[in-house]
Formats: C-alpha cells, sequence, structure tokens
DNA sequence: TTATCAAGGTCAAATAAAGTCAAAGAAGGA
DNA sequence: TCCTTCTTTGACTTTATTTGACCTTGATAA
C-alpha cells in the first residue's frame, strides 16, 4: 500500500510522540504543515481520523498567538489499576438498567461520563470516585423509592 | 508551548503569589508592564483571562495615586471556591433540561451525584472535574445529535 | 475645594494562530 | 465500470493575543 500524505503525517507524529519523555508533544499546525509542504487543514484531518480518543489520544489546542495543538497518548497500562473499579461501576450501572431504575440512554450518558470525565487525575484518585460514585448512586436510587 | 507574553506574565504572577505568605500580593500595573516591555493594558488582559474567580483568583484594584491591584488566590478551606463551577455545572444541567435534552429526573439524579460524589477530593481537583463534567456533557449531547 | 497628575480601566483594531466544511480528486472493491 | 470511502485543498470562521488611543478614578498640593 502506498502511503498517503495522512499517513506520513501520522507516523511522524507518532514516532515523536513515543520518544518524548511524557507521550506528549506540542506541535504547531502550520508548522508542520509547512513540513509536509500541505495545508494546514490535512494536519487537523489527521487528528481527526488517527488521533482520536478511541484510539487512545487525546488532542488539545489553543488558537491565536502562539497557538498549539497538544497531543497526548494515554496510558492504557495504568489505566489497569481503575478497570476494576469501573468495571464494576458499569456493571453496577447495566444492572440498573435491566432492572428499569435508569433507561438505557442514561446507561449511555453515564458511561461515557465515567469514561471520559474522569482522565485526568490520577489513578488512586479515580478509584476512589469510582467507588464513591456507586455509593451515592445506591443512595439515591434507594432514597427515590426506585427499585 | 510556545509560551506567549501572556503566558510569561501569568508564571510570573503566580510564583509570586505561591511563594507570599498569604497567596497574596500586590504589583503595579504599569511596573509589571515595564518589566515586561509590554503595554499595561497587556497586564488587565492577563488578568481578566488568567485570574478569575473560576480558577480561584480575586482581583482588586485602586486606581490614581498610589494605585495597585492586589491579587488574591482564595484558601481553598470551605467550598467557597469550587461554589462559582458547582452552580455553574448544575445551571448548565438546568438549561440541559429546560431545552428537553434531559429529564427532570436526569437532572435530578446528576444534581446529586455533583453534590454529594465529590465530597472526598481537595477542592481544587473538583473544580476540574466540574469543568470536565461541562465540557465532556457538552461533547456527549452534540454527539448524539441533540440540541 | 479644586486642579493636577498619577494611577488603573475599556475598547476596538491589527495580527496570529487553529477549526470547519464542502468540493474535488484518488484508490479500491463489487 | 461504478460506487463508496478516504484524502487533499482552500475559502471562510472563530478564538487568542498584542497594542494603543482614550476614559475614569483617587490622592494631594495649592
Amino acid at each position: 500500500m502506498k502511503k498517503s500524505l495522512a499517513d506520513r503525517i501520522e507516523q511522524y507524529l507518532k514516532v515523536l510522540i513515543e520518544r518524548s519523555e511524557d507521550k506528549q508533544i506540542e506541535i504547531q499546525r502550520a508548522e508542520l504543515a509547512e513540513t509536509f509542504s500541505c495545508v494546514p487543514s490535512q494536519v487537523t484531518y489527521v487528528l481527526n481520523t488517527r488521533f482520536t480518543e478511541d484510539e487512545g489520544y487525546l488532542t488539545e489546542s489553543r488558537r491565536g498567538g502562539k497557538g498549539f495543538v497538544r497531543i497526548t497518548r494515554f496510558h492504557f497500562e495504568s489505566d489497569a489499576a481503575v478497570l476494576p473499579n469501573r468495571v464494576e461501576l458499569m456493571r453496577y450501572l447495566e444492572k440498573l438498567m435491566e432492572e428499569g431504575i435508569i433507561s438505557q440512554s442514561e446507561q449511555g450518558m453515564l458511561n461515557h461520563l465515567i469514561i471520559y470525565a474522569f482522565r485526568d487525575i490520577t489513578v488512586d484518585q479515580r478509584n476512589r470516585l469510582f467507588k464513591s460514585l456507586h455509593h451515592v448512586l445506591t443512595d439515591y436510587f434507594n432514597q427515590t423509592g426506585q427499585s
């Protein structure tokens, strides 16, 4: 398969990320485009198609003067430790759904929150929060008489 | 990240604040501008964008002779400092409910979580989490096509 | 009490990034 | 070939920063 421009930019960025100390790099979109002699939006395209959350990447950016794009590869390894708690919490939500206490869309929303809203904190704290969430939800549904 | 002037002034001030006895400093706008060889309004800009209440800072000032700008970082002993973020997030949920994106009971459940599930962590982290929650919810409802 | 001057504040223009979106082109598969 | 999907491009949009002209406020000397 012949490598497309997008493929080459992807590879270039991934090498940089893997070499970096903290699996995180910052680039300037226009500058990178310059390097590959393409339009800046090409870089955006690569980011959108190859550095998605699903692939384990987080991208942030700032516009305006001295703007940048930061790409972080998050470590699934370190996530391992939270997994039990996360899975436990998600399983609980599933149960709530099966019992008709929450709807399917509510389950979806909460799952989404669980996956994406707690990335920025330590594993330790995530664990505690997941437990806390479980607990508080249980309380809540007991109070409200449901279940 | 290539630091913008605003970034550098921000950092400078934050270091001063953290070093200070009472997390509070007083500066002269013009003098600081002089230090960074920029116009005074640049300092105002930094204050407005980086030392907001949401970020946990309070700024006061006096014009005229012997004028000053005082920046205080609130001491996160109480919940006071999270209040803005919590209120903001709850207001957002209210809006979602009014727009029919979430139901009243969903709003109730999420509010409950907000109030009770994050008690055990530092105010600082709670602030970040509330912002993250807001962000992730917005993403979620955009993706799912609602609103 | 008033005039003067020394602060800080406001606002909008100029500039510097990055993002969006849709059209056009290329590659691959049925 | 024809259809679908992925890539490339560029015009236009949004956001962040920097700068400067002009405004407001407060202290103090006359």
